[in-house]
DNA sequence: CTGAAAGCGCTTACAG
DNA sequence: CTGAAAGCGCTTACAG
């Protein structure tokens, strides 16, 4: 039998709404009072029940994450862009000491009602979401009136109850290409995951495509799926073929795989040839040489878009925000 | 006001205990009793809700996830270790289709009772925690009786009631300072992080030493804590001046620092001077040379773990489990 | 199979 | 400030 309200009011001698009072922090009680409560409480072990509360004030002071609809085994482990928002989301969290994290488990692949009806069950109260997602699941989560906040995701013009934090993709490709070409290259390549079916890989591409149009260069897309650094290597061997002096890569795992390749073929990577990443990942320093980037501040992202659902949850900003970081080149040794 | 049980009760003319039992398969019912309770709870878009429900079974169908003590700002980001062992629990979790993961939010610093309050608050069915943990919050653990598995801890003489998965660290460090020994190297150093606090980083070291005792050598420790990749760089400095002619890294991030700056001083990695990480993390397989390493099996440990609880859950399998996973040597580019 | 009833632990008006 | 009462949405005996 656990210690409930009623055992604690008992000890402190009050009644259950004074307890109860206390706990929540509303009402009227006097300091003594507040005291001989907590007291009780303690002595006993009390320890209040969420989902009774829950059940009553309609919270359940959990956010709710959802990964992207594709996530399939080692796209965690694969793509550190994820390590990055997922520590920073806790890192809010934590300090906030309140809210708890839900990881929803759903079934591989899942028709998408599922995860409306874990939505609904588990009474979260708001969505942490990252990446793109079925129109279904977007259209529903629409309906219900919890915040939504999206990392990464494009369909803004869509939703407009939604948050959007997203970054100034289109500017990070044409920084990128932009600063191969001034450091001499010409033949610059561009290699990309998802190219049909992402529209931030879209735009880092058409940035990368402005700035060769406005030098007169032309573009070679390398595009396919599959898993980064392994489809980095497999582009790689291409780029080697076709004698293309440098590369961009949508996201930094590619250009590690890139990197790798090239090195085993004994090019000499930021000498005859460049090489620019995207998302600046941990392992573009750790890596030898270090891979130059577009730094897009993922620690930052996930910190301002857990702040910004706190925020929405507490009514002191409005939700519907659109949130657009900036970004920037970082020159390391590989351009 | 969300559509309940009553409604559906209502909808389909059954009670509403009908409708329970239709939900949670408990009780009897005909086929056609079914089927209309499921087509007036679809029409009606009924969910039921888990906080009534756990307020009365008592289950939460919510499994606990508690991360090192010790995490802090880029703990998971840092060490590709946690991103498997989480896509492998998420992975378990996710086929499970039924157990939600929970990650606590708890402040920095704060003592560790704090945890304890929130896995009642929660009332989570059952505890998964990775790596070691204050003895507070054990001994608090060890007083409910939810199942708890851990992975990578080392108090299983203490606890007895506790799940345990670990690799067979001792012999992972004994293989690994074999294999530089077999290669030829004389001179091999040991680094590592938290050899004070980690039970597991001493027995890799008492692995090493074991091995160098074996074949009449000395051992040279290079011992500190801070963060892996840039405490492998240091140690790098001070193998190389003091002329060593190989390492291991009781983990992985330690030797990425250590190629990353032995390859900066130009030293030939894998022929003069041989390493050997520990964890085989992708990242070994993605810099260029690849890391020679000890293989520990992160996914299947989480894997194990997971599936343990799970079926500890299910009544399956008896808690107090001793699980072992074996290890083994990849000999890659670098040893 | 069904229905009325009790109760899980909590919060929220409301009358004092 | 306090206490009695109602109720959140659900499940679980229990008598039919």
């Amino acid at each position: 039998m656990p210690v409930t309200v009623i055992d604690v009011a008992k000890e402190a001698g009050v009644s259950r709404t004074t307890v109860s009072n206390v706990f929540s922090g509303h009402g009227k009680f006097s300091e003594d009072t507040r005291r001989a409560v907590l007291e009780a409480a303690h002595k006993l072990g009390y320890r209040p029940n969420l989902a009774a509360r829950s059940l009553i004030t309609n919270q359940s002071r959990l956010i709710g994450l959802i990964l992207p609809s594709y996530i399939s085994p080692n796209t965690l482990a694969g793509t550190p862009f994820y390590n990055t928002i997922l520590d920073s989301i806790y890192m809010v969290l934590r300090d906030e000491a309140y809210y708890d994290l839900l990881v929803f488990s759903l079934p591989a692949q899942g028709d998408h009602s599922l995860l409306g009806e874990r939505i609904d069950a588990r009474n979260v109260d708001g969505i942490l979401a990252i990446g793109e997602h079925e129109p279904d699941l977007l259209g529903y989560l629409e309906t219900k009136d919890i915040p939504v906040v999206l990392i990464d995701n494009y369909s803004q013009d869509t939703y407009t109850r939604f948050s959007y934090v997203n970054s100034d993709d289109a500017m990070g490709g044409y920084l990128a290409a932009k600063h191969l070409i001034e450091k001499g290259y010409r033949k610059i390549g561009l290699c990309a995951l998802d190219l049909n079916s992402s529209p931030l890989m879209r735009l880092r591409q058409e940035g990368y495509q402005r700035a060769l149009e406005e030098h007169g260069l032309a573009a070679y897309i390398f595009a396919h799926n599959g898993s980064p650094f392994d489809m980095g290597v497999r582009f790689a061997d291409q780029i080697y073929r076709q004698g293309l002096d440098a590369a961009f890569c949508t996201e930094d795992m590619l250009a590690v795989g890139v990197l790798h390749r090239m090195l085993e073929l004994g090019v000499p990577v930021g000498k005859e040839f460049g090489l620019v990443g995207f998302d600046n990942v941990q392992i573009t320093t750790q890596v030898y040489p270090q891979i130059s980037t577009i730094d897009q501040q993922i620690y930052q992202k996930g910190e301002t878009a857990a702040i910004a659902l706190l925020d929405i949850l507490k009514k002191t900003r409005e939700p519907g925000l659109r949130l657009k970081l900036p970004v920037h080149l970082v020159a390391r040794q590989t351009a």
